[in-house]
DNA sequence: GCGGACTAACTAAACGATTAGTATACTTTA
DNA sequence: TAAAGTATACTAATCGTTTAGTTAGTCCGC
């Protein structure tokens, strides 16, 4: 499916300028031309390297996903509690390192896509299915029983989906808005969870 | 900007086609071609009605939020009490009964459209921008002063768009789960209206 | 160490297909 | 008859993709 030159740097710099375009033009007004142009190469390497331009946009959606997850293991691993995870992976998602400004536009090109491509719809299902087991484990180990964490982690799912909907689409909240909701809920559920701990215990 | 025909039934069927096509094969799959075929005219006739294809797509999406917000304006007029008026707009919002089932994937297209241009990005943030504002004005009937009945508002908006995304595009979920997470929040707003009260009131 | 065989990386140019949009003529309706 | 609506046939441009080739470097026998 994918190519054998994945690791190459010419191939990471078409999946780059790749989403670029798409972040800046979106998907609709993607060619290979301009793909080309911003990477300085010809079209012609893009079908060498990618074969379809339809595959590199599915390597460029997985690329980025891939980053993101990185990203979002990493703030888990550094959170102290799970609270705190629960507060890192949010925040990964809404800062995107590891990516341009631009490129956070490509989350609701990605979702678009997913509509009519059964292989990126499978990409963004499994990114989702992890970030609500995630959570769900952080809030289990937190006291809620096995029934609220889960919903719980769904609330969070869609919060923080919702918010960035908000945040970068819609426009009509104050960043400090946005983060008083997001503390809001985090201290809601650990009130829930104490609510639900037979015995007090220590972080 | 828009046609002065914009009332006739031909240009009608042009818009459903249109949604049709967008929710079936995405914006980027959408060509004049496949909506003319699907509305048994002419290509010639879309031109005559829109003039151009991009103006087309921006008056179906119009077409199409403007249902969406008739229905939710509908809602609210029958609902008693705020609460039951949340409830209604969330239900709209989640049904979508004046469209077909498929054009239900129009709103990620949408999202993504407005991220390079603007005039679909006005739609969408006037769209949002009324929906919080209702959201606002339900929480504080409720009892919620306003600081907390805006931020309120902002939560129950994201819940709305995060809970979509996530029946729609990613769907790691069951129904009963995320009216679950509806209902949960709901009663836990209602709670804190209910501790703001200085008197308590009958609805 | 040297020359020819081989290969990976890349490109210019051209391909056929398809695109949005137009010119124009025909048909309906009022 | 005049205007509104629709269709046929077309154009110029652009699309993704392919072909046929170049370049640069590596390997191997001698």
């Amino acid at each position: 499916m994918a190519n054998n030159h994945a690791s190459n740097d010419t191939s990471q710099s078409i999946i780059n300028s790749t989403l670029s375009a798409i972040a800046t033009d979106g998907i609709s007004n993607l060619t290979t031309k301009s793909i080309s142009k911003h990477a300085s190469i010809s079209t012609a390497s893009i079908h060498y390297f990618f074969n379809t331009k339809e595959n590199l946009v599915y390597n460029s959606f997985a690329y980025m996903i891939k980053s993101i997850r990185i990203d979002m293991l990493e703030a888990r691993r550094q959170g102290r509690d799970p609270l705190a995870r629960i507060r890192g992976v949010c925040e990964t998602h809404f800062s995107a390192r590891q990516l341009s400004e631009e490129a956070a536009n490509i989350w609701p090109q990605i979702w678009s896509h997913a509509t009519h491509d059964p292989k990126t719809a499978r990409l963004v299902k499994i990114f989702g299915a992890r970030m609500i087991s995630n959570f769900t484990y952080d809030l289990r180990k937190l006291g809620l029983p096995s029934q609220q964490a889960r919903l719980g982690a769904i609330e969070l799912r869609a919060m923080v989906v919702g918010l960035w909907v908000e945040k970068q689409v819609t426009k009509n909240t104050l960043q400090g808005e946005r983060l008083d909701v997001f503390e809001r809920m985090l201290s809601r559920l650990q009130a829930e969870a104490l609510k639900h701990k037979t015995y007090p215990q220590l972080e």
